[in-house]
DNA sequence: CTATCCATTTGACTTAAGTCATACTACCTG
DNA sequence: CAGGTAGTATGACTTAAGTCAAATGGATAG
């Protein structure tokens, strides 16, 4: 571990030597394991995290138990960064964790960084600012779409939707060679329908109706997409 | 119309008057009627708006002609930030508006800041900076939270905790010297529905329900509160 | 004053998705 | 290899909210 793991976050990628030292000596890293909690929803704010390794979600729990998925965080990405900025506009406030996070792989590696560290480095560098802002930004645009997804939309195009975007994340990423039309479901059934929006049984019998339609084939976590125009359409 | 105006804008409040002028004169100030369309989903990007006068509601609508609103956006406030970010971060990217806005007052007035400008501006300015990422980190949070309404609360909940939020805002600024436990609602109940997540008829019945619970009065768009504690723990 | 219009309300009915109970399967572990 | 456990699947039933149709009521123009 040294100041060159910093520069593995993609946020962090153009910093100067001296930034990433400072960042470094400044930070705090973590593994956890697989179902670990992170922190909590209302807990004090510690500082934001980045994914040296691993993945974790985001999520909230209702009163009786009932819990939703807002994100997924992978490798290279930062999150929890929005109180950061709360506390920088009133300083007074005592801020929180806006939501839960969970640790969803054996030897998640996140990296802590504290605020105040960060905002000194920050209010120096207008280019970090802006990749913040990039960044940010782009979360943004995800959670309008999930939004949209959730008022406007039923779960089969839902669904139809969540694996259209994985279909075309395995086929861009360079591991298939020639994609075979199958994709590796990286999470289990029950968090997929937690970030749905929806319950086990729910996601099971959709997964069912699709397959009796001949759109896909399923067989545990590996589906086959048999008619991919087909599944667009479903999800529109 | 001077670039004093331009200071109205919380995000502006701070500049310099240089600043304000550069960003004056390059700005469009615009003037709508009530429901008239400001700009629509997928349209090329020009720029982000501020609302100098009346307010904007930002909506999403569904193949089947299905409303959803994301956000209200009241007099001092921007919107449309999001795309400004992405075409920085990859300026060959074609941008668009992420949903459709539409003025909900007469005489809704606006400034379009241009982004090219504006970015000038942002660069060299780490104070505004910071205060922009302060402003897009408030609306994550709230985006977050309605999210999470969205997909763990009932109908019933949801309309409770907007009321809640109403009431707060109340009699927490001036015009009530003594609250009279009275809301006036500022949208219209179709808005309201569309804003909640469902539709007229359910508003319409979720609101007697709470009428025959003695929780609140309804008189056209005045709701008097009767009994707050037990609207607070509805919501819950 | 009456006609028209729009927003809202109400009632009867339908439906998508949730709940509950049970069954199946694969896999660890002793 | 038996036995437990976690994850998933299926069936029967319930329910919250949506759909459709009709009534109400208030505002405004002629």
């Amino acid at each position: 571990m040294d100041h060159n793991d910093v520069k593995k976050i993609f946020l962090f990628s153009d910093l100067t030597d001296n930034e990433a030292k400072l960042i470094y000596e400044n930070s705090v890293f973590k593994t956890f394991d697989k179902g670990e909690m992170i922190f909590f929803d209302s807990e004090p704010y510690q500082g934001f995290y980045g994914v040296l390794e691993g993945s974790v979600k985001i999520y909230k729990i209702s009163k009786d138990g009932k819990e939703h998925i807002i994100h997924f965080i992978e490798k290279g990405n930062t999150f929890a960064e929005v109180p950061l900025f709360e506390r920088w506009s009133d300083s007074r406030q005592e801020v929180t964790y806006p939501a839960n996070t969970m640790a969803l792989e054996e030897d998640t590696q996140l990296i802590l960084i504290r605020s105040e560290c960060f905002l000194s480095v920050l209010e120096k560098d207008p280019g970090l600012c802006m990749k913040m802002l990039a960044s940010v930004s782009k979360r943004m645009r995800y959670l309008t779409k999930h939004i949209e997804d959730l008022t406007l939309k039923d779960i089969t195009k839902r669904l139809a939707g969540y694996l259209v975007l994985e279909y075309n994340k395995s086929t861009s990423s360079a591991s298939h060679p020639a994609p075979p039309d199958t994709i590796e479901l990286d999470i289990s059934k029950y968090d997929l329908a937690c970030y749905l929006g929806t319950i086990n049984e729910t996601v099971s019998r959709v997964f069912r109706k699709l397959q009796d339609e001949d759109i896909l084939h399923v067989d545990g976590r590996n589906i086959t997409i048999k008619n991919l125009s087909l599944l667009k359409e479903v999800a529109k």
